[in-house]
DNA sequence: CCCGCTTGTCAAAGATGCGTCACGATACGC
DNA sequence: GCGTATCGTGACGCATCTTTGACAAGCGGG
């Protein structure tokens, strides 16, 4: 891995402590900028291969800071990586499409950030592996517009459904053990119980109709999604 | 899920029997410390698959310990799992990240410390050892979807019959006797009849049909599979 | 401020798998 | 060929896991 730039847009020295320990000892070279202004600068200025910015700058807020990026022509292309506070403010982030690439929420752990820039720049390269839509079926996915629908008629799901039918239909196929599908789905904070997965498989096949049995249980492991016929 | 072992480094005894309590219960082998000059000796003797560190250890602290841990090339791979006591020190933690790759904080449920401890070392194996297909005459074993088909055709398993396959399959050729298929099927110390692997050979071989004879008894030892042919 | 939607939790009901047993079949030693 | 040890088979009750429906808290929108 030849020195893929990385550019960290945020305030916090402790943070940028941490960020910078881990991402150089996974091979990347940083810049930083402790304000949004200058953030924005050196995006043009150096176009790193990924952003890592956080939520909560002062002056001007990260939203704000990645709508820009997301229209100026020059920085449109670079992958976005959010840094939240808190779990809640995801969901806004997504609904509102922002253009972030992906989230982390604060604390995070470090083995856990890197991986999820790892995974960025690999889909980069790739040239569309997340934006691509997924069809299982009669089921069809659109990850760039959250948008889902059986046999062509549109089906409206929730955050959690969503996000749950994604990674399932992202993993065809493959068994999703339970506390997998947590860690996943509900992200690196929750506590909650295993078996409100089984509610919300259960609301998702609701919503799927005639073709929630794609959605198989796995007896003792988890759920997995149909295979599609070829 | 053949007993991966998790170093414990922790001088409460309480929490030492909570973690193991769980530990146990969710399949782990278990080693202890009570102090830090143990545990480092440990860590390096007996190569765990991750260590829970306690930051509040007498003499040595545990950020202490994690730093040596991370720089010791015999376990700078071993992923650290940190016990806090308050939450104002998560900030710390991350801040000065000595290199813990996760951290929970007391009182902690131990829901979610298993939950954690699987996260973490999926992770690990999650890139590197992906899990290979098996295959012997007209079997096919594959792990990570939880399917087995025979002559092409699909063959539910359940959770039991499944290990069992994938047992003989990994050591094909070999006999297994039966103490030793309950042992790594079943798990740490089962106390179950041997006769009851019987049954389950049984289930299996009719539910692969016409591939059933790949299973050979070895009178008086146990069971084998057989080699493949080419 | 109220209302509806989303979401996590819980308990009861339902489904499935698992371990055990008894008995018949088979192999092995003599 | 006989007896004994070992293995195969089918049935059965219990335990566990999953499903289901209902409920309440939280959040946002009108």
């Amino acid at each position: 891995m030849a020195s893929t730039k990385i550019l960290i847009i945020d305030d916090e020295q402790d943070v940028i402590d941490l960020l910078s320990l881990h991402l150089r000892k996974a091979g990347f070279a940083l810049s930083m900028a402790t304000d949004g202004a200058t953030g924005l600068r050196m995006a043009r200025e150096e176009a790193p291969a990924l952003i890592i910015l956080d939520l909560m700058l002062p002056k001007m807020p990260g939203l704000e800071i990645c709508k820009v990026l997301k229209t100026d022509a020059a920085t449109r292309d670079i992958p976005v990586l959010m840094l939240t506070a808190k779990a809640e403010e995801i969901d806004r982030i997504v609904g509102l499409e922002f253009g972030a690439d992906d989230y982390v929420t604060k604390p995070f752990s470090p083995r856990e950030l890197v991986l999820r820039v790892n995974a960025i720049l690999r889909r980069g390269k790739g040239e569309s592996t997340e934006e691509k839509k997924l069809s299982i079926g009669p089921i069809t996915l659109d990850p760039a517009r959250h948008h889902v629908d059986v046999g062509g008629k549109p089906v409206r799901l929730t955050s959690v459904e969503f996000k749950l039918l994604s990674m399932l239909m992202r993993r065809q196929g493959r068994v999703q053990e339970r506390d997998r599908l947590l860690n996943e789905v509900w992200g690196y904070e929750s506590i909650i119980d295993t078996r409100t997965v089984d509610t919300h498989v259960r609301r998702l096949r609701k919503k799927l109709g005639k073709a929630a049995d794609a959605i198989e249980t796995v007896r003792g492991f988890g759920y997995r999604i149909r295979e599609a016929k070829r």
